[in-house]
DNA sequence: GATGAATGAGTCTTCATTCAT
DNA sequence: AATGAATGAAGACTCATTCAT
C-alpha cells in the first residue's frame, strides 16, 4: 500500500511551502511563478498541483503558516505570567518580531507587508488577517488589563481602546523595519518609554515655549 | 504637429494616475492590467504609453503622486505652531489619514498597505518611501522636542527614538484601519492616552526610576 | 481613426473559422490545439482571442459557420417551387451534400459527426443542432404534404411521421458517406427507389419465398 | 506471483471497459481523463496500465465492446427467419437500438456518434466501424433481396444498392434519437410505411417508368 | 499627437504515463 | 500483481508593449 504515509504528506507540504517563501520573499507574492516555485522546491508541476489545487491556494496556505510561525514566536510573550513591564514587554515583543523576520535568513519582514497586501483583496486572507489581529488585540486588551491592576500604566482608559494604541507600537514597529530597516528592539523600547512616562511637571498649558 | 500645451500635458498625466488610483483600489496593484487602466481611463493604449513609458513608470508616478497628496493632508498638522498637543496630534493625524483615504470615494487605506508591498521588490520605490518615512520622523522629532520643551511628555527621551514610538502610532492607525477598520480618531487619541505610564508612586513594581 | 472596418472585422474573424475547419477536418475538434488555429490561420494567439473569447466559442462559432453554408446549399433544394419528385429530391440533396462535403478541398463530410459529438456535451451546440434539425425536419413536412398532395407517395402516413423517414434518408447518406464513402448521389436515389417504390405484387404473405 | 487466471483478467478488462463507458458517456470521451476512468473503475492507475497500454488502446477496446455488444441487440434482427416484413423490420431495429443505447442507463446515442467521430480521426477504429458497416450492409442485402422475392418490396433495384436506403432508415433513427429524442419505434415505422411511392396512376409528373 | 489591433513570451493548469515500493 | 505519487510536456489563455495608420 504506497499510499503515502500522513508525515511525510506534511514534509512535502512543508517543503512547497518552504520553497515558496523562498520565492515570495526574493520577488513578492504575484510576481512569483508557479514556475519559480516548482523549481525552488525541486518538485515537479505535477507534485505541486497535487499538494495545493491552485496559486492562490497556495499563497493561502503560505500566509498560514507564516502566521502560524508567528504565533510561536509571539504567543509566549503575550501570555507571560506575570505580564512584562510595559517598556519591557515592547522590547521583547520587538525581538520576537525581529527574531521571526529573520529566521531561515530570509527578510520576513516582508511577509507581513506582503500578507496585508493580499488581504486587501482576497477575502479568505482578509478574513485570516482580521481574525489574527483580533485575537492579538484580545490579548494585549488582557495585558493592559493587568498593567491597570498593578498600576504601571494610568488606570482611566478603556483597555480594549488602549490596546489598539499598544497594538500600533508593534505595527509600527513591523513596517518601520520593513522599510527603514535600522531600528533596535533596545532603541525602540526606550523610544516607548520617552513617549508614555509621565511627564514630571504639570502640562496644562502651551506657554512653556519660551525657557529656550 | 503642434506640440501639447504643458497644461494640457500635466492633465492627462493626472487623468491618467487617477484612473490608475480607481483600478488598483479595486483589484490591487499587479491584478490591474494596462487594459484596465486604458479603459478606466478614457484613453487609448498609444496615448498612456505616451505618457509613462511602462507599467512599472505608471505604479511609480501614481504612488509618487499619492505621497504627495497624502502630504498635502498631514504635513499642515505636523508643521502646525504651536504643535498639537499630543493626544490632540495623535487625533488630528488619524483624522488627516482617514480623510486621505476616503478621498475620492475610494479606499486608499489600501494605497499605503499596497506602496510598502511595492516597495519591497521596486529600488525606486524603496527608496521613495525611505525618504518619505525619513521625512516624516524628522518632522515627528521636532514635534517631540516642542512636547518635551512644554513638559507635555517626559524629557527623558531622547526625541529621534521618542519620534520612532509616535510614527508607530500613526502607521499602526493606519494598519489597523485597513484591516480591521473600526477604528475611529477620537477612539484611538483615547487609547493614546490611556497608555501613559502611571507616574512613579509607591508600588511593588521594579525601582526603574534609580537607575538612570 | 484605426477602429478596423466592419468588413476587415468579419475577414478575420472568418479566416480563423477557415483555419479552425483546416484543422478541425485534419485532426477532428477536440485534438486541434489553439496553437494549431493560430499557426494556421497565420495570425498570433493574442488576435484570435481578439476574436473569439474561448475556444468552446470558437468551436460554437465554427459549427455554426458550417451549418450556415450548409443551409445555403441545402435550403434551395428544400424549397424548391415545384417540389422535385421524391427519386429526385433524395438525388439532389445527395448532390448538395456531397458539394458542401468537398468545398475548399475539405472533408467536410466529418463536421456533421463532429458537430453530433459535440452536440452530445455542449448545450449550446446541442441546441444549435436540435433547432437545426427541427427545421428541416419542418422543410421536410411541407414536401411530404405535397407529394402526398401530387400523389406521388401514399397519402396514408401522418406528414411530420413521414418526414422523419424522409431526413432519415438524409442522415443516413452522411454518415454512410462519412464511414464508407462509396456512396454516389445517383446510386443512393436508385437504393430510395428500390425501397419505396411500391411493389407489384400483393404482398399480403411471407410464402413468396419458393419461386426462386 | 501467482499469475491471475483467466477469467479474473477478463473480469478485470470488462471492469475498466464498463467504467470507460460511464465516464465517456457522462462527459465524452475526449473529456475523459484517465484519471475519471481509473476512480470510476475502483482501481488503480497502474492496473488500468496494465490491462490496456494507453487511452488510445482502452478507446479501442471500449468502442469495439459496444460493438459487439451492439450485434448481439441487432443481429438476431438482422438474421430473423422468416425476415421481418418491412415495417415490423424498422419498428424491430429501432427497438433494438433503443434498447441498446439505454443499456445501464447510459445515454442514447452517445456511443454511436462518439465512435463515428473517433474512427475520422483514428484509423483502426475507422477500419472497425467500415467492416461493422460493410457487414451490416451484407445482413441488409440479403433481407432486401428477401422481401423483393416475396414481393414485399418492388424486385427494380439492385439489392446492394437499396439495402444502403434501408440502412440510411436505421442510421437515421440513431442520429434523430441523439439530437432531438422525440422519436418512438412505433412512430418510426409508420413514417417508413408513410414514404412508399404511389403505384403508377395516370399522373401529371414524369414518366420515370418506361424510360428503365 | 492619438489610436487600438496585433504580437508572442509567459502564466497557470491538466493529464497521460511511469516506476519505486 | 497492484498501488498511487510523481513527472513534465503540452494545453488554454493573458497582457505589457509596439506600430501601422
Amino acid at each position: 500500500m504506497p499510499k503515502i504515509s500522513e508525515e511525510k504528506r506534511q514534509a512535502r507540504r512543508d517543503q512547497i511551502l518552504a520553497a515558496s517563501w523562498r520565492c515570495f520573499s526574493r520577488r513578492g507574492i504575484r510576481l512569483t511563478s508557479m514556475d519559480d516555485i516548482v523549481r525552488e522546491s525541486k518538485l515537479s508541476f505535477g507534485a505541486v498541483y497535487l499538494y495545493y489545487e491552485s496559486k492562490d491556494e497556495l499563497i493561502q496556505a503560505a500566509i498560514l503558516a507564516a502566521s502560524q510561525v508567528l504565533q510561536s514566536f509571539v504567543v509566549p510573550i503575550l501570555t507571560r505570567e506575570p505580564a512584562f513591564p510595559p517598556a519591557i514587554f515592547i522590547r521583547e515583543m520587538a525581538k520576537g518580531l525581529t527574531a521571526f523576520a529573520n529566521r531561515d535568513a530570509l527578510n520576513f519582514g516582508v511577509s507581513f507587508v506582503m500578507a496585508w497586501g493580499e488581504a486587501q483583496f482576497t477575502p479568505e486572507i482578509k478574513a485570516m488577517s482580521s481574525a489574527g489581529q483580533t485575537k492579538y488585540l484580545e490579548l494585549l486588551t488582557a495585558i493592559v488589563r493587568k498593567w491597570q491592576k498593578t498600576g504601571e500604566i494610568s488606570s482611566k482608559g478603556k483597555p480594549g481602546v488602549t490596546a489598539k494604541a499598544l497594538f500600533s507600537l508593534i505595527l509600527g514597529f513591523i513596517v518601520q523595519s520593513a522599510i527603514l530597516g535600522d531600528i533596535s528592539p533596545d532603541a525602540y523600547a526606550k523610544g516607548f518609554e520617552g513617549l508614555f512616562l509621565a511627564p514630571l511637571q504639570p502640562q496644562n498649558s502651551t506657554k512653556r515655549k519660551s525657557a529656550k
